[in-house]
DNA sequence: ACCTGAACACCGTTCAAGT
DNA sequence: ACCTGAACACCGTTCAAGT
C-alpha cells in the first residue's frame, strides 16, 4: 500500500543527503538514481527532471525542519516557561544553534541559491517561509506584545547570521545578549508605543 | 602594457554578467569563453578551472560593491550629516536598497551557495565580509557609541533580509523604522550601559 | 608566455520500447 | 502504471601540440 510512498520517500531522503553533502551544483540525476538503487529512467518516471526532484526534496526538507523544531521545543518545555526573558533566551539558543548546524546552514544556502534561479522554486520557498513566520509569530505571541515585530527582526537576522555570523566583531554569546536586550528594550515595551 | 589586464578584466566582467544572469549552476567555461570571444583552451590558460575563474570573478565583484557603496555614500553626502538619526536613516535606506537590488541579491546568494561547497572560496569571502564589517564600523563610529554592536545587528540582518524580506508580516518601511528604533533605543544609549 | 583542437568521462533530457 | 537502455547535445578537465 505505502510501497510507492516508501520508494518516493527513499528517493527524497537520498536526494537531501546528496544535496547537503555535494551541493546542488554537483547533484546529478544519475547520482541520485545510483544511490537509490534504481535506474536513471526509473527516477525520471517519478521526477521527470532535476527541477521537479529538487522541488520535492526541498518541500520534504522544510517539513522535516518544522518537525525538528517542534520536537526540540517540546523537549525543552519551552511553552511552560511563562517568564518572557527565559522564553526568549531558550528560543534564541535553539534557533541560533539550529541556524549554525552545518547541514542545515548548507541546505538553506543551496536552497536559496537554487530559488534565485527558479521562479517556481522561489514561490514554493516563500510559502514555506510565510508558514514559518506565522508559526513563529503564534509561538511568540503569549510572551510578547509585538510578536510580528520580533519575527521581522529574528527571521532575517537568523537567516543572515548563518552566513556571516563567524566574521562579526562580537561573539555568539554577545550577539544573543544583544538580541535579548533588543527584544526586551525596544520591541516589548511594557507601555503601549 | 595593460593589454593582459584588460583581457582578464574583460573575462571577469563577462563571467560576472553570466553568473548573475544564469547562476553558478548554469555558468560554463565554454559559455564564458564564447562570450569573451576566446577559445575554451585560452580561457583555461588564464583560469585553469572553473573554481579559479569563480574565485577571481567574486573578488572582482566584491571590490566593485565596495566602490559602489563608497560612491553612493559620497553622493548622498552621508558623512556630513552629523545628526545620528538622519545618518542612520540614510544609511539604512542605502543598504536596504542595495540588498534588494536584484542583481546584487542574486549574486550574493550564488556566492554564498558556492562558498558553502568550497573551503577556499569561503575563506576568501569571509575576508571580504570582515573588511566590510570593519569599514562599516568606522563609518558608524562617529555617530554611535557602540558601532560594533550596530554592525553585528545590521550586517546579518541585511544579508538575511535580501532573502526573506518579501515574506515578512511588516512592510519594508516599517522594518526600517523598527531598525532605527532599535539603534536609537537599545544600541545607542545616551548614558553608558 | 600564450594559444589551439582533440579526446576523456561525465551530465540532463528525449524517446521508442518493454511489462 | 511502472521500468528499461540507447542516443542527443552538453559539460569540465586533460593533454600533446603549436607560436
Amino acid at each position: 500500500m505505502t510501497k510507492k510512498g516508501d520508494k518516493i520517500g527513499h528517493i527524497l531522503h537520498v536526494t537531501i543527503d546528496l544535496l547537503s553533502k555535494e551541493g546542488g551544483e554537483n547533484l546529478s540525476m544519475r547520482g541520485v538514481a545510483k544511490a537509490s538503487n534504481i535506474s536513471l529512467s526509473n527516477l525520471q518516471y517519478y521526477y521527470p527532471n532535476k527541477e521537479a526532484l529538487l522541488k520535492a526534496a526541498i518541500a520534504q526538507y522544510f517539513s522535516g525542519c518544522q518537525e525538528a523544531i517542534m520536537a526540540r521545543m517540546e523537549q525543552s518545555a519551552l511553552d511552560q516557561a511563562s517568564s518572557g526573558s527565559i522564553f526568549f533566551e531558550q528560543l534564541l539558543d535553539l534557533l541560533l544553534y539550529n541556524a549554525k548546524e552545518s547541514d542545515q546552514a548548507i541546505m538553506f544556502r543551496e536552497i536559496s541559491a537554487l530559488s534565485s534561479r527558479n521562479k517556481d522554486l522561489e514561490l514554493a520557498i516563500d510559502a514555506y517561509y510565510k508558514d514559518y513566520c506565522a508559526w513563529l509569530t503564534e509561538l511568540i505571541r503569549p510572551h510578547a506584545q509585538l510578536p510580528e515585530k520580533i519575527v521581522c527582526l529574528l527571521v532575517p537576522y537568523l537567516e543572515g547570521y548563518a552566513g556571516v555570523g563567524t566574521v562579526l566583531p562580537l561573539s555568539k554569546k554577545e550577539v544573543v545578549q544583544m538580541l535579548l536586550d533588543i527584544i526586551k528594550g525596544t520591541l516589548n515595551p511594557l507601555c503601549s508605543e
